[in-house]
DNA sequence: CCTTGACATTCCAGCAACTGGAAGGTGTAG
DNA sequence: CTACACCTTCCAGTTGCTGGAATGTCAAGG
């Protein structure tokens, strides 16, 4: 099997293929004469391991760790549930802090449009609001403080 | 004020603003003799609305086309306000996948547990769970098909 | 025999938004 | 004189790919 079956095997880039195998998360699979990389059935199903993790939102390096596991013969059933677990809760953290960045976009809006759209330097427009950060006044756990970066 | 107090001034690491100056965010600042960078408070002011707009989870794109509206004496609040309601379904639809996503881990975690820890290549573990995608019979809009990338 | 097309290979560059670190200059205090 | 806190520039790395260039291989068609 070339790459380009294994890729549509998988449902992952040819390229990226290249790419798992350049950071040692796939194996260098065997040549063919002609140079071209030879995959097996077993590479099928690593590499939809890696596909499958990646959908839940696992990090390379996650992934990396399981497979090592498993290379060792050791099996990474119980670290995948763990790492289920890790995962959602992160996952959570993230919805509550998009859902309070949400609301904040909206009550800017909100407030924003109470004010003058043409006022290109003054105090009174939402680029103010924005410079400033939200008004003290909105709601209890709502606009304490927003991060920066992350 | 040396890039030190602009810095506080407007919680962005020094680091950060000689960034946004690369990138063209800032205007460079006129230099003290000994080349250090010198700011004045409509830096501030500056500085500041990006950083608030980076809270909002713009991209630096976007801030640059604010700025730069700001720059030719146009008042940015129209667009901006347009902005925040972009963004704001983008937050929106960012959540849903996460929740999507979520309910996924936790499944997976449910079905996992009642599965074998020690089945190394087996077809009875949560590895294989994670490599085929969720199994057929778990809910009705639950586990579709989860997409990979983005 | 030659060309076209679909494959394959390598390597280099770039995205976003920084962050870290090296190597060096400046300014003040003790 | 030296320590320390600043400042400067430049280069490299992060994450997970993706795009493109330049080149090679192989089968089918004219």
């Amino acid at each position: 099997m070339q790459i380009r079956e294994l890729s549509k095997h998988a449902a992952v880039p040819a390229k990226t293929i290249r790419y798992y195998e350049e950071i040692g998360l796939l194996p260098p699979p065997p040549r063919q004469p002609n140079g071209y990389r030879r995959y097996s059935e077993t590479d099928i199903e690593r590499l939809k391991l890696v596909a499958g993790a990646r959908r839940l939102d696992f990090s390379l390096e996650e992934i990396k760790e399981l497979l090592d596991l498993r290379d060792r013969r050791v099996a990474p059933c119980q670290v995948l549930l763990d790492l289920l677990d890790k995962k959602a809760e992160e996952i959570s953290t993230r919805i509550a802090e998009l859902r309070q960045l949400e609301r904040t976009l909206q009550e800017l809006h909100t407030i924003g449009k109470t004010f003058p759209i043409d006022d290109v330097e003054g105090k009174h427009c939402v680029c103010h609001l924005v410079s400033t950060g939200l008004p003290g006044p909105v709601a209890d756990d709502a606009g304490a403080q927003p991060r920066i970066g992350e």
